[in-house]
DNA sequence: CAAACTATTCAGC
DNA sequence: GCTGAATAGTTTG
């Protein structure tokens, strides 16, 4: 567990419910702004899939960008939190 | 320690 | 919109 995972992690935790964020963004609260790549791989490596809601990452370009399960799990899930969002309400 | 890998991003056309 | 190049950290040998 490196400082940079932490804080990737911990970024990404900050990230509200129903909402989604991009890699460069979870670079940047990293504090390295041009890691994104990295972001991706430690997000890909990443200990606790679900934990930690890796799926509410997605491209700079708005796509969805890539998901350790699939990507149509990734969408899956985004889609239900919304729904979350939407009960919460 | 060095090389390879990567769920990306930016610039140019 | 797509292609090519660049970036930065993790992982593996």
């Amino acid at each position: 567990m490196t400082a940079f995972e932490k804080k990737v992690y911990k970024a990404l935790l900050t990230i509200p419910l129903g909402e989604v964020r991009t890699y460069k963004w979870l670079a940047e609260k990293a504090g390295r702004p041009r890691a994104y790549r990295a972001v991706g791989q430690i997000l890909k490596k990443n200990p606790w899939p679900l934990i930690v809601p890796c799926h509410r990452v997605i491209e700079s370009s708005g796509k969805l960008g890539g998901y350790a399960w699939g990507k149509k799990r990734k969408e899956k899930l985004l889609d239900l939190e919304r729904q979350i969002k939407k009960i919460m309400v």
